[in-house]
DNA sequence: GATCAGCTATAGCGATATTGTATAGCTCAA
DNA sequence: TTGAGCTATACAATATCGCTATAGCTGATC
């Protein structure tokens, strides 16, 4: 095996022609043809079914493609590491983000690869996390921040925080951050929260569960601008993370207190896909993200508790 | 870069020797000298420290080596896919578990390994979670179950199980599975826990706080088998995962309850760490592990939450 | 300080491997 | 039927690799 012959693995699997890749390698094609000739020899395996007009890939090979692209990353990792390391990445990352999440993230996170990757092209997506989940198994972006689903086997997780929810009401609803409100006391109240599919409602109902009481969702509504518009309008109370609140807070729209018994918290995670190796760039942009939660948890712009060792800088 | 370059690379690495790596590849060494040399001319880069008595490698060397590992990896994971996948597996691995999954899992494991791979030689530990995870970092371990640790970023886990946590009393006590305690009955009553470092500790005291009682802890024991002991004559009562009490249960030497408002449960996940490739020895005892706790939890050995999809046969 | 052992590095040459050229043969569209 | 587009093989040319010989350095030993 060597590294020509896994080189041209991939160019051909790609274009799906010996001619095509020689022309684009600048190689006279039967040297491609016997590469691959002897490669298929020294596995005994057929790597593409050949027809009248180019090749295709087998299963088999399809399989071993992964592998052989694998090894193409590793050397472009040694070419990284043995190049200067302050050199800015280049490339291209998607990124996802629950909405709310975007709205907090996305700022600095842009700030941070201007300041150390201006060259790298980021595509920022804000969507609910079933969305996210889809786009990450299809390649469509590189890493999410998603609150924590019931893993697939195929994403690799790490925690970045447990966040806090908060009691929602008009600014004379007498609400305070400084007074704890115990989660029995919603019983009977009108409460307006997002709908059953919904990861924060499936959480908030389970805290429910726990403190004995029965909830009186009087209006279902995905949209928090809408929840938010509704609680200032004195139609009921809602349950939201802080984070999107935070204005309305500060010119009196909107007033908050914690709950208790129990404390409603969503979990956060930062989520790669696990068939891929995390490249440099996603690797950074991890790094970044997670350094901005930390952040805001410690500011206090963003209540909860952090799951995740902030990188030594 | 030629994969010849890298192999030679590692073995003057490990040997810290042209000479003795020429010895044992069995080439002359001046050929060594210069794949070493032509290496280092293409990255720019002294991947060695030469001294009057062999060379030993720079930072800069040991961080390409990691990668150029990864690539002989990658070959041999080509080499095993183009193979005969039914060969069974060699090698040996190290596996860490709490010590009560220990006693759960290990049993059909050996049986699972010993069907498929029986060359394959396992090395199962038991210990907690802080021993665990050292041993994972240090690579003495090759994968482990553990208690949701807050995560390093040096690991990636995928979640198994949330498990349950029963209120274990003496075959008097009037504790029976069918009906649930409320934590808040436990004020005011002796309770054997295991110590404020053990994770158990931590979420009964946080469910205690939930449910806004004091517990009276009687005793502190971090075996089992003492607070086992300690409850059936009569000391009080504890808190554990079922699955150690199953037989006392059955032999109605003990009793439980499910408690509620709220419900104790523990994270249980199956952690690699993330600087390694996940070898098809690891994955192939990771779904193996995986299995093993979808059929307990199935079958109602181990009551507790599916927290993964289980993987199809 | 001299000598020797153990090591790395380079030069030159022959053998081997790889690539390019020429071309045969197949498939498929026009 | 013809021609375009493709892969596969044979052979020659070129590049690479390994071997031998040996220079030069370091460090241990006497």
């Amino acid at each position: 095996m060597e590294l020509s012959q896994l080189r041209t693995l991939i160019h051909v699997a790609e274009l799906g022609s010996l001619s095509k890749a020689a022309e684009r390698l600048g190689i006279a094609q039967p040297a491609l043809s016997r590469q691959i000739r002897m490669l298929e020899e020294e596995l005994a395996v057929r790597l593409f079914a050949r027809h009248g007009r180019g090749m295709i890939l087998t299963d088999k090979g399809r399989e071993i493609l992964e592998h052989a692209t694998r090894v193409m990353v590793e050397l472009e990792e040694i070419r990284a590491a043995a190049s200067d390391l302050d050199t800015p990445l280049r490339g291209r990352i998607g990124i996802g983000f629950p909405p709310t999440v975007a709205d907090i993230i996305s700022v600095p996170l842009v700030a941070a690869f201007g300041k150390a990757h201006p060259q790298v092209e980021l595509r920022l997506v804000g969507a609910y996390t079933g969305y996210l989940l889809d786009w990450l198994h299809r390649g469509e972006i590189d890493l999410a921040v998603l609150y924590d689903p019931h893993s697939a086997r195929s994403l690799r997780s790490q925690p970045l925080l447990l966040e806090n929810l908060f009691l929602i009401g008009p600014p004379d609803s007498g609400l305070s951050g400084t007074r704890a409100i115990p989660f029995k006391d919603l019983e009977g109240r009108r409460v307006l929260l997002p709908s059953t599919r919904h990861g924060l409602r499936t959480i908030v109902e389970q805290c429910a569960t726990e403190a004995g009481i029965a909830l009186n969702v009087a209006v279902e509504a995905d949209s928090y601008a809408t929840l938010k518009d509704l609680v200032r309008h004195g139609h009921g109370w809602t349950i939201l993370p802080l984070p999107p609140i935070h204005d309305d807070i500060a010119a009196n729209r909107l007033a908050a207190a914690p709950l208790i018994d129990p404390v409603p918290v969503r979990r956060l995670v930062l989520s790669y896909p696990a068939d891929r190796p995390v490249l440099r760039l996603a690797r950074f942009a991890g790094d970044t993200i997670a350094d901005i939660v930390t952040d805001h948890v410690e500011r206090g712009i963003w209540p909860g508790q952090l799951l995740h060792q902030p990188s030594s800088a």
